[in-house]
DNA sequence: CAGGCTCATTAGCTAGGCTAAGAATCGTGA
DNA sequence: TCACGATTCTTAGCCTAGCTAATGAGCCTG
């Protein structure tokens, strides 16, 4: 039960809702905002990171992890091959499967870009009390519990 | 399995940083998925909800406000305007300036699409122990005042 | 070994984002 | 006063990301 009694700093689940999906709908926007141009997009870099992550993954695993549909994944997929970062190889038993995994430079460039990519948001949590930090960690938690379900 | 990886023993601000936008942007996904079909997309309902917050802007201010290109805001207008949910008017000394605001209908619209969007999140919020949705409430204000930097 | 299932891909659609370029209007300085 | 630069919005054209439906290949079971 939600034991709501108004207390201060006590929100309900439905305003909170409100709340944590405004504050991440628009750092997600300003995260993106943030990315180097003419690269790697927000999708294939999570998609690397994915693959990084996991070691190997069928297309069909990798568009779970990332919560989208397989046709989505395999245009993410194949953009990343084109730039020879994923390689496809043949499942060793199911011939309808398929193994993707990071190629050497796929790895070397995911690392590159992460920082990129997180540097602007690094600096302004860098800013932050630590107390405040220590939210966060914690916050991140509680939210990738979330997505899973 | 809250895996308290260095929360005592302090946690970079590069690795929070890549913890942190992991977690929001699946969770953003996440509830991307959960909207109700064939009606108001993410960035339509959050333009409405500018709008409706502000009383009145101009295509511009609420592009800034979106943090998107004024094109870009121009196509979610007119997506929206076709429905009746934004109507443009004139402004009053400026003849390039438009003034954009939510119709009756809009605001009705809004209101309901905005309860079916949360309603997921809100019911996974329910299920989290009271100091969770404590550390989620503080943390949604921490990554709002990022956003605005 | 036939039929049904699963996996990946292709085809085709929509939305959302961008830049570049255009038209209308404003405002200012000569 | 009026011409020219700046501002505002829109249009045009492009790309990515997401979806569903359908296709083809391969697996498995009765």
């Amino acid at each position: 039960m939600v034991a709501d009694h108004g207390l201060a700093g006590r929100e309900s689940a439905d305003e909170l809702a409100k709340t944590v999906r405004e504050s991440i709908q628009r750092l997600n926007r300003r995260i993106r905002q943030a990315r180097p141009v003419g690269d790697l997009t927000f999708s294939q870099l999570s998609a690397l990171t994915s693959l990084q992550l996991a070691g190997a993954l069928t297309p069909r695993e990798l568009a779970d992890v990332e919560r989208v549909q397989p046709p989505t994944m395999t245009k993410i997929v194949g953009k990343l091959e084109e730039r020879g970062l994923v390689a496809r190889t043949p499942h060793p038993t199911d011939g309808r499967q398929v193994i993707l995994s990071a190629t050497e430079q796929g790895q070397a460039v995911h690392a590159q870009f992460e920082k990129a990519r997180n540097e602007w948001l690094a600096s302004q949590l860098a800013a932050l009390a630590p107390e405040d930090r220590e939210t966060l960690a914690k916050a991140s938690e509680i939210l990738q519990k979330i997505s899973r379900a």
